[in-house]
DNA sequence: GTCTATAAATCGATAGAC
DNA sequence: GTCTATCGATTTATAGAC
């Protein structure tokens, strides 16, 4: 879903929706195979409209790479504000990202895979957000192998890489009109990232 | 690695140095966001030289999906036809998907990232490849899941798409000079899949 | 805020000489 | 098997009226 926090203030709806039909469509057909014509045709304008919203293609990349981070970071976060402990707090940090990734996952799909089309600085700054974002989860991991709650023979780094392959290729199979909701996908990575597919 | 079994015996050495140089381009800028100027500047000819040895640029992207999936089937196939026993099958599988999907993995990153820019007949051509290469899989977890050696309570369905997720990801962040080679990720995906991160 | 019209560059691909 | 030259279509983006 595309709420009103996914913008920033100073944003019209059109704006708004731009985003969210650009980013449908850069899901569907990549940011570079999507064009500008395809974009205003979606929101029923005509193509130079839209530059009275941006001022390039580029800029609408950059949003939804922005807004797609932002959306996973808090959803992250305030799950794990809520929970007590080590491994309780990794359970809930795989939750309230997999939801908000999967509530939106236009926008992650697209932050994720077109990523690398952004220029210069603007590339730098999603790497150096997501980097950052990695860095905070890898530390969770870390308390929980402090608290003897996750092995400790295998580098906090290399479980947290492992955690984000789980994470990440979701959106290349989920469906919203699948047999899985966003509940049951949050919950089946979390089992396996735990307990593995061995029975205990 | 692109060695000889990666091209049909009719091209040449230049269509198969072709298929290597757009992979690599391909992996890094993404299929669209690649010119066909850009290729052939890699090849040290001009564009229109290219044509000599393919017909189209869709052309480069469908061999490199094919030879993607072929390399990756036949490596996997060949390691699990050496074990004995489910879950020693399902480890072989890991292993030998591993090695060689890193093995060339500019040519499974375009494969699975940018497989969707093939039209009609080709892009259903190679899907069904794939499908039935994850079907193959299915089967050996169920097959492990009869024998008692993986868990029931998840569907070998749900625990195929998890193990997807773990291999395929692996992609956007394997380096070859990195500090990990092909068989100790292998290592790393088949101990986490199998015993989760939980110590047992 | 949307429109028509168009600029300026680049795209994939072809023709034909060598 | 590679070249020069070029075609026709399409691309992102701008100018300026309404």
């Amino acid at each position: 879903m595309a709420d009103a926090n996914m913008t920033t203030p100073e944003h019209g709806v059109t704006a708004n929706r731009l985003l969210v039909d650009a980013a449908a469509l850069f899901r569907g057909r990549g940011y570079e195979g999507t064009t500008t014509r395809e974009i205003s045709d979606a929101l029923g304008i005509k193509k130079a409209s839209l530059y009275h919203h941006v001022s390039s293609k580029e800029d609408l990349l950059y949003d939804i790479c922005l807004a797609a981070l932002n959306d996973v970071e808090v959803g992250a976060k305030a799950a794990v504000s809520e929970a007590t402990g080590p491994s309780a707090k990794l359970r809930a940090m795989v939750h309230g990202h997999t939801i908000s990734m999967l509530a939106n996952v236009d926008f992650s799909h697209t932050m994720l895979t077109d990523m690398r089309s952004l220029s210069g600085e603007r590339l730098e700054h999603v790497l150096q957000l997501r980097d950052t974002y990695e860095r905070w989860t890898e530390q969770l991991i870390r308390n929980a192998q402090k608290a003897g709650e996750i092995r400790k023979d295998i580098k906090s780094r290399q479980l947290t890489l492992l955690l984000f392959n789980l994470l990440n290729w979701t959106m290349f199979w989920y469906r919203a009109d699948g047999g899985l909701d966003p509940d049951q996908v949050a919950d089946l990575i979390t089992t396996l990232f735990l307990d593995g597919a061995i029975p205990r």
